[in-house]
DNA sequence: GTCTATATGTTGATAGAC
DNA sequence: GTCTATCAACATATAGAC
């Protein structure tokens, strides 16, 4: 039996997976308070606000994305292949941040919105200088805010590799063939 | 000077406005009544619960996605093409009525989610008609996706031709090229 | 640090006049 | 068809005990 998260970190969780599993609406600070298991007064101990409560997803994003670029720049098949691969869902903490902060960006707090441009913004500027093409690397960034963007509206699956979309399946192998096709015609 | 629309028909435009420009939260019934220039009452007369307005709005979605799909089939350059060209943003009331929905999607309401499955269902299976490959139709599919996903989360642009992506530009003729080179590698 | 009230403002929805 | 009350439910936030 592992020892219990502090309160502030259980908080967090909660209001990821409510925003997740029901939408911004049902993530009330009842709701929250409840599924962290304490009770509201404790919540606005750690997090003074809701709009307090948001600022610290979004910093844990802004933490998280720091280390996904390192990765990103790092690995061997390079950051356009990496960035396409961990583009499916795979359950990592970085990919529920994501996807629960999404949930966010369509509301009224431009501070989730702009997180989610600087982040862009560095995958783009990472991509490009792997893939060289400005086009290309436009494409690829694309297809992973699609591939998020199917898990933010239809839910996630039970198998990692594999997302549903429209009932149909997106396989990570095929996917990465057809960005090898996208790179090939302008390959030097 | 035109004719003023029924009150019904300002009502859903009122509704699908401050969706897009305020996000879900900020579509009261009290602020969409006000945007469309009727009372509470009234609005209540047309629509009987909060349900039934957004009902309204998925059914207008549902027919306007008929017109698209017929629009799809009898494109001269193919519905993959048309598909690009038409995921990026023109402003048709077809587009409004996406991202106005796609901004409900992340609720707790399941019939947005279920008109957006069904959609993307009939768009994926005529791309697929299309394009022969079922990896190039899904990447497609997820390129149309990451395009109106920007504009819902980052909000629309002034140029029609092209729409911003995190400062960057996506410029349509760029695409088409890199669809292009997809397909290349899987053409008889 | 965490809890139990409690205050205050909104929101969706009803009733009934016009 | 459209309006003006009015209500009950809920959400955020505060105050103060433990």
């Amino acid at each position: 039996m592992t020892t219990q998260l502090p309160a502030r970190d259980r908080v967090l969780n909660a209001y990821e997976e409510l925003l997740i599993k029901d939408g911004p609406r049902a993530a009330t600070l009842d709701a929250v308070a409840a599924v962290a298991g304490v009770s509201k007064g404790g919540l606005l101990y750690h997090f003074k606000s809701k709009e307090a409560l948001t600022g610290g997803l979004v910093h844990k994003l802004k933490e998280l994305a720091e280390l996904d670029f390192a990765a990103m720049e790092q690995d061997p098949e390079g950051c356009a292949s990496y960035y396409v691969r961990t583009s499916v869902f795979g359950g990592t903490t970085f990919d529920t941040a994501i996807v629960a902060a999404m949930r966010l960006a369509q509301g009224e707090d431009s501070t989730v919105r702009e997180a989610f441009a600087e982040i862009h913004a560095t995958w783009y500027k990472l991509i490009l200088s792997d893939v060289g093409d400005s086009a290309v690397a436009r494409a690829i960034m694309l297809l992973g805010d699609g591939l998020y963007y199917n898990v933010a509206v239809f839910g996630t699956t039970t198998t990692p590799q594999a997302t549903a979309l429209d009932g149909q399946e997106v396989d990570l192998e095929s996917l990465l063939k057809v960005v090898t096709l996208m790179r090939s015609g302008t390959r030097s």
